[in-house]
DNA sequence: AATTTGACGAAGC
DNA sequence: GGCTTCGCCAAAT
């Protein structure tokens, strides 16, 4: 088992409630810029033995990642029961509930 | 050990 | 706004 994927495991259990953070975001945290495949992959295999909050994690877009109907209720109730706005498009506004360590943002102009 | 696979991302059209 | 192409790299086969 690699750092990375300890590194992406525990991001995803410090999100916190009310909040979403990308793939992208989760992998650069992790040490891989462009390991949002691998965060996919390690999401989807390990979710259920480490008991991940994979419902607070979505695509770039802000949307929720799949396509399984029932895996995707099941994201929308979650969130939406923590407070995050989903739209009926199954949209989330990142904007607004990004999950955004203190050392990854950057300063507005 | 080698190849394929992907809950993705960004850039191009 | 949607679709295609490419890159990415750990896990699954």
């Amino acid at each position: 088992m690699k750092p990375f994927t300890l590194n992406v495991i525990a991001i995803i259990k410090s999100i916190p409630e009310g909040n979403v953070m990308t793939y992208g975001q989760i992998a650069e945290l992790a040490g891989s810029p462009r390991g949002a495949r691998q965060v996919v992959r390690i999401l989807h295999s390990l979710s259920a033995i480490h008991q991940l909050p994979w419902y607070r994690v979505v695509n770039a877009k802000g949307e929720i990642a799949f396509n399984n109907e029932e895996a995707r209720f099941m994201q929308t109730f979650h969130l939406d029961n923590e407070g995050v706005a989903v739209s009926d498009n199954g949209r989330i506004d990142l904007e607004q509930y990004r999950y955004t360590p203190v050392d990854r943002i950057d300063p507005l102009p």
